[in-house]
DNA sequence: TAAGATAGTGGGTAATAGTGGGGAATTTTC
DNA sequence: GAAAATTCCCCACTATTACCCACTATCTTA
């Protein structure tokens, strides 16, 4: 049963082959609307992570993008920093999509990974470096997190 | 004899089969609104137990996280961390759902399992950490029920 | 209280999903 | 223009999942 179009909740355990291809969870596939055309946009996470954004959900991006010299500094720099590696793939029969070998480097992948859907897009971790991020955030920001949780969770 | 719809209420004694299949009580599924599909959502609950959300409900957590900018890194963990646990699982003819691996080991599930209404979801403990739980909170807070009082009436 | 209906539990099987690798087509390089 | 390298598409194997059927217990009703 899938939820809301283009939306990814879950984690997964997957594998990157040798030729640098992940699966892409079957649900997730199945999440994607049709004009999608089965495409992804793969990219830089601003954590130590691979982004995978639904083809339509990136075109919401660079929409974002045009409208640059409105928003601050930060937000300029955050968007470009996505944009510029950002480079399309379709998955294949098995729904593989494929990761350069650059963002590969980037987010530390070797053959084991973590696939966590995080809503609006999916991030493709190597899992101890996720670890690590995910400890080291905890300990920051215990309170935010509190604050964020009596507002949303219900 | 359902009450509101989406709303549940008493608490059930069963089974977690080796499969990792629970049933959810006849009585919650006739409470479940039509436009829930008979799907619900699990995810970490809070204490240490499995928290089952009705579709519908999930679908408003779910707008808030959308709301969220992932250029702040306090919310990119926060998001990340309620999303990755969550999974939709439709119940099949016999009634049941499937329960994740993960959340049954953090939930720490055995064979029996304690599945309790908690109004707007349900709640699925190890009965044993529930009752400890239990006991501690008690002891902890004997005061907070008393400020309660000030907020709610039965 | 007996009989039918409903609810909960267990397990088998067909279908689906994930992984690895071969080979044709295309692009790149010398 | 040919060889090498890369990419893409397809096939095959294995593991997992989801669906279905059957049995037992409990509840309901006559």
């Amino acid at each position: 049963m899938t939820l809301s179009p283009n939306t990814f909740t879950g984690e997964y355990s997957y594998s990157l082959d040798s030729k640098g291809r992940v699966n892409i969870p079957a649900r997730y596939r199945q999440a994607l609307s049709n004009d999608n055309k089965n495409t992804f946009i793969t990219t830089r996470g601003q954590d130590a992570c691979v982004w995978v954004y639904p083809m339509i959900e990136w075109k919401k991006i660079e929409t974002e993008l045009r409208k640059l010299s409105s928003v601050s500094g930060t937000h300029r720099t955050f968007i470009r920093q996505i944009s510029r590696s950002a480079s399309p793939s379709t998955y294949d029969k098995q729904g593989r999509i494929k990761i350069n070998p650059s963002l590969i480097s980037y987010a530390g992948l070797e053959k084991d990974v973590l696939i966590v859907g995080v809503v609006n897009k999916i991030e493709i971790w190597n899992p101890e470096i996720e670890a690590e991020v995910y400890k080291k955030n905890m300990e920051l920001d215990p309170n935010e997190f509190n604050e964020l949780s009596t507002k949303i969770v219900i």
